[in-house]
DNA sequence: CGCTCGGTAGACCGATCAGTCTAGTGAGGG
DNA sequence: CCCTCACTAGACTGATCGGTCTACCGAGCG
């Protein structure tokens, strides 16, 4: 019952072979499409390539597997955003990589049907303060303070600043995927990228 | 089959008593609260207390029950706009006014659990291409385009900044939402207020 | 009076849901 | 060799879903 688990070099159970990694992957593809509560078990099973039964050995009802799904994305745009902070070299660029990590997220799952912030169309479907929607909440709150740690990396620490860039950030997502057009989000980045600029005109310096 | 309505003040079939209103009461409350896919037609009769054939005999479907909820819910919030800018008194103003229809609608739904944009929520439970969910895309694209009708009447027509306002509206909305704090609006209203007022500096002139 | 008609109450239908259970298979290790 | 164990295939259960159908009620009206 010590269960040693297999040597991980990322997140458990993540890995595209192992029953708990297929399954997360096609609760992924399928939740994001079509929604969770109109997303059925046998829907995901089979789209996982896995029996009924190693679902339930894996996770104990579809609500933990919602669970892990929230959880998974969360993981998997901090990882987007950790690689593009990685290649930013100012605190400007920093804050960008937020948005950068985001339009990641938004041309990965372009080719299959654009919806948005997969993690906020969770949320739409959580009760009023259920632990999923609690997730979600904290997610975004996260994204907002990496937004003001690297604002404050500047010197010029704006907690309102940070809150606009966050909301300014969070509707360009949500306008992006209603329009199916994730190059909303160079518009946001453009913006956002002028309110960083120092110059408080020379606005227009279009691309 | 000339089938004469009933002299209507208001949108046909929105009256508290008749049928078709009751229904769109109870499905507008626990569509908001619960999501659609998760409340069944059972709940909705009876949250109006109205037959089940009554529901049937008003809506071919749940699916155009959905659809009247949409839509329902557009033009309330219409509705809350035209009263926020009839108040309005300088161009200004009226772009303020859309942000304040949405605090309306915040405070009303506040008390029964607030969750955000109900049409946005909705929205996330449609598939990528379904009338419901273009119907919210043409619902937020309206926002966007009654804030730069607005913009337009101060000469100033920049549509950079319509969709820069339309983004941190529906950003702040979202976040409010998950935060269970309408509040949050206000703060979208004051750095709105901020990018509206003419002086580029002259920050910071809190309440 | 008797007929129509909008409405109610609730049984009923087939489909689908989440979840359980049984039987069988195949690889790995003693 | 056989035993174990993770896994598969799929039947099965009870609940719930959207939707239909039947029976009944009562107001309005000719």
């Amino acid at each position: 019952m010590t269960g040693g688990t297999p040597p991980e070099t990322e997140a458990p159970g993540t890995e595209a072979s192992s029953v708990r990694g297929r399954l997360l992957a096609a609760a992924s593809r399928l939740f994001y499409a079509r929604g969770i509560n109109a997303t059925g078990i046998d829907a995901v099973i089979a789209e996982a390539g896995v029996a009924k039964q190693s679902l339930y050995n894996t996770f104990s009802s579809k609500d933990e597997l919602t669970r892990a799904y929230v959880t998974a994305r969360h993981e998997e745009w901090l990882e987007l955003y950790r690689a593009r902070v990685a290649q930013a070299d100012c605190p400007r660029d920093r804050v960008l990589a937020v948005v950068d990590a985001y339009l990641d997220h938004a041309s990965g799952t372009y080719e299959h049907g654009f919806r948005g912030c997969g993690l906020l169309n969770a949320a739409a479907e959580f009760p009023a303060g259920s632990p999923g929607r609690e997730a979600v909440r904290r997610h975004k709150e996260q994204v907002q303070s990496l937004i003001a740690g690297h604002l404050a990396e500047t010197g010029s620490a704006d907690p309102e600043l940070a809150e606009h860039l966050a909301f300014l950030l969070e509707g360009a997502m949500s306008r992006a995927g209603l329009e199916g057009r994730p190059d909303l989000l160079l518009s946001a980045r453009r913006l956002a990228a002028g309110m960083l600029d120092p110059r408080p005109d020379a606005r227009r310096d279009a691309r």
